[in-house]
DNA sequence: GTGCGATGTATCGGTCCGATACATCGTGGC
DNA sequence: GCCACGATGTATCGGACCGATACATCGCAC
């Protein structure tokens, strides 16, 4: 998963590690707490070894040629290849179970600007899929074991369900969009790259219920 | 995280490793989708050789004396010790950071009727503070960093703060609950038969000593 | 001039997961 | 009669990721 998210980080600029967990953290926010830097750097040295990424040098070049007095322990700032963008393209498109986990959810729905739209559908209904059955396991667990278990243990499961309940109304809703012919690849800033095939509003944007 | 489980349900009664394994996903089926064994006979084995559970034989003394004929690869019976219950009520009193994180806090949550008010209250109020601070994360996220991200990031983000409002609101009702000396607020009847000593949801209840 | 927080790179031990292997048992289909 | 198949059951291995820790530089406030 962390592969997947630096690699389409870095299509968006190269960065150094430190800025690279900065921005993970702003992307992935909303599903990840934190992300280490013991993960994070021993990935980062994987995908240079698979020659997926490279270090860039630093120089601005309007920088005067201070040569090393200091022996200048810079900040390595990384850069995607070509095999890297194969890669992020081929890591983004290939679905299996752990695409509707979590994690890998959010990572992949995260990247779904560089999406094409039968894959983003294929991940939202496979995500919808796990997030029913979920479900009924939920359901199943508050109806028959029910006895066994202690008040608070079932209001876990209850919310837990609600919870469920509540991200399978959000996925039919981003499914209709993405049907209907919505569902963009935002133009963001100028750095093209990703797939392309329509334009139009966001996601379901507007569309919210209550909240007075 | 495991260990606390591990030990918590063996309070309930002996167990095998599948069968612990189905326990604990019933019990945590709201906030862990799977329990691998790859982790969970390894932590038996660490609880063991830490002497917090022993196995026990598992010949019901009414079977007939079958000698080895075949080897009889059983299953293997675990049962908690007095150390096991001594650390167990260690692990479940003491609060660290961790114990606010999704997985620690739901593991805690899961065994709130055999932890004692004052140590839930806090527990609930570290909950509340740590999700509290990931909504406020995500809102400036919303507000500051947004032409940043494209839509469907943008989109990620919403939902999740929204899953914060939700689950603050909730976390206010439970603590209000606990405060007022009632239950969780459980929908169905009581009238749980429960065939078990240790049946006692309700709040009033200290750490209890049970088996006479 | 010095303490301190942000920036920055890096490693280590440990927890947990997913895949895999293998053996036993009961049941229903042929 | 028998056998395929799914449930039960124990176990290991490699890999992903985390949390703690270490250390070094920079700007700035006091």
């Amino acid at each position: 998963m962390l592969e997947l998210a630096i690699l389409g980080l870095l299509q968006e600029a190269p960065m150094h590690g430190y800025e690279l967990r900065k921005e993970l953290l702003a992307k992935l926010g909303a599903i990840r707490a934190a992300i280490s830097y013991g993960s994070l750097y021993p990935t980062l040295r994987r995908l240079q070894a698979a020659g997926w990424i490279t270090e860039a040098d630093e120089t601005p070049a309007t920088a005067e040629e201070v040569p090393a007095l200091t022996s200048r322990r810079g900040r390595v700032v990384y850069e995607i290849t070509a095999e890297g963008k194969e890669r992020f393209a081929q890591l983004i498109a290939q679905t299996g179970p752990e695409t509707y986990g979590d994690t890998g959810f959010g990572v992949h729905f995260a990247f779904f600007s560089r999406t094409d739209r039968a894959t983003r559908l294929r991940i939202l209904e496979g995500r919808r899929r796990t997030i029913e059955e979920r479900r009924e396991g939920l359901r199943d667990m508050l109806g028959r074991a029910a006895e066994r278990l202690d008040a608070y243990t079932l209001e876990l499961q209850r919310h837990g369900l609600e919870a469920c309940e509540r991200e399978v109304r959000w996925l039919e809703e981003l499914i209709a969009n993405e049907r209907s012919g919505r569902a963009p690849t935002v133009p963001n800033d100028g750095t093209a790259g990703g797939p392309r095939e329509d334009n139009s509003p966001p996601p379901p944007g507007e569309t919210r219920t209550e909240r007075p």
